[in-house]
DNA sequence: GTCTATATGTAGATAGAC
DNA sequence: GTCTATCTACATATAGAC
């Protein structure tokens, strides 16, 4: 799935995915500052060099895995605003973030973001990132633009990051953990719009 | 406050709580990692031997101004391993947590946490503080030992944390952030434990 | 208590051989 | 496509003068 959008004419598009898969997880596990390329490039038993064969800096590594998921983010945005605010378009676009967060390779980009909040504002992956989240969140909030209702759409969006994290016994299937953060999520999403609904 | 705990004799403390208080500031705003010493020591007119003399190292810094919240939260965790797990004592511990979370010099300390995450993992004082972090989860999620009341722990501390970033409009005060925070916390964790309450 | 000067390491990135 | 070798910059940290 990482290199999924790469051109068949590059023809080893190998090492280029293995250059992905690893730099994601030791930016995942240590952050993106802290881990180098010499770490990537040690793991994967090449030179430095040979990385910047494949890719011309280290934040255009981040950029090359993050694309496809800004993509994703931006179908849902654009789902999600052709919706009226209500409860059940609420639930709707949740389920469909989770979908995005358990699907395909399981979580691995979003926790890389969730991990890297802060050195991800210097980054233009990151920025771009930041500006979809904080749109879904809005659009969760819809019709109201009550303080409250705002931080229900935040806590919604965090109960499918935080069941991968809060539940710590690893013997928890994704599936389990997807139910139970939208249990949660409709729990506090239902209770938006009610003057709205009603007026 | 930061520098409380010093002894009066070390006669010029002003300079040691003007390091904690730009360290502080910007390992917050641009990482823990991505923050040189000589960017805070430039900010202050200092040279970064200067910074030397006050702190063996830059990971003693964040101990210096890490150790008074470990200090509250274990305070804070005694506490509560002393009281019965109902709905009152939850709400209790959350209005404390909140307390520690919006009183004293703002949620500074926390903010930094929240944001450094990953690059606390190697630092003692993350550890430290994240081990506290989990207990406190804990005990708001006791008796029930359930994945879902787990995720309601964690997203009640949440609540706390996101009603800072969340609202987005920064002519809200404090106080309101507070209030709308523990609201929601009180939803969420009101429903834990209504087996054992049953019973 | 703060300075100048410097030691020492490692980072990201490039040139050019193979 | 990957290598060796190297550049440049900046990091943390220390020594010793004032």
């Amino acid at each position: 799935m990482l290199g999924k959008v790469m051109k068949v004419s590059e023809s080893t598009g190998d090492t280029r995915s293995r250059i992905q898969a690893v730099a994601l997880e030791l930016f995942t596990e240590e952050g993106y500052e802290k881990t180098s390329l010499r770490e990537i490039a040690e793991r994967l038993g090449v030179t430095k060099a040979a990385l910047y064969y494949h890719f011309k800096s280290k934040d255009e590594i981040v950029n090359s895995f993050v694309e496809d998921r800004i993509g994703l983010m931006d179908e849902l945005i654009e789902w999600g605003e052709a919706q009226p605010p209500t409860v059940e378009s609420r639930r709707t676009l949740v389920v469909r973030y989770a979908e995005q967060f358990f699907g395909t390779n399981r979580h691995t980009v979003m926790r890389f973001f969730e991990q890297n909040q802060t050195a991800l504002k210097s980054l233009s992956a990151g920025k771009e990132m930041r500006a979809r989240m904080i749109r879904v969140a809005d659009l969760l909030a819809r019709p109201e633009t009550s303080h409250e209702a705002q931080v229900r759409a935040a806590l919604a969006l965090f109960a499918v990051h935080s069941s991968w994290f809060a539940i710590r016994d690893p013997s928890v299937t994704d599936e389990d953990r997807r139910q139970i953060s939208l249990k949660l999520a409709y729990e506090l999403l239902d209770k938006i719009g009610e003057t709205a609904q009603a007026a």
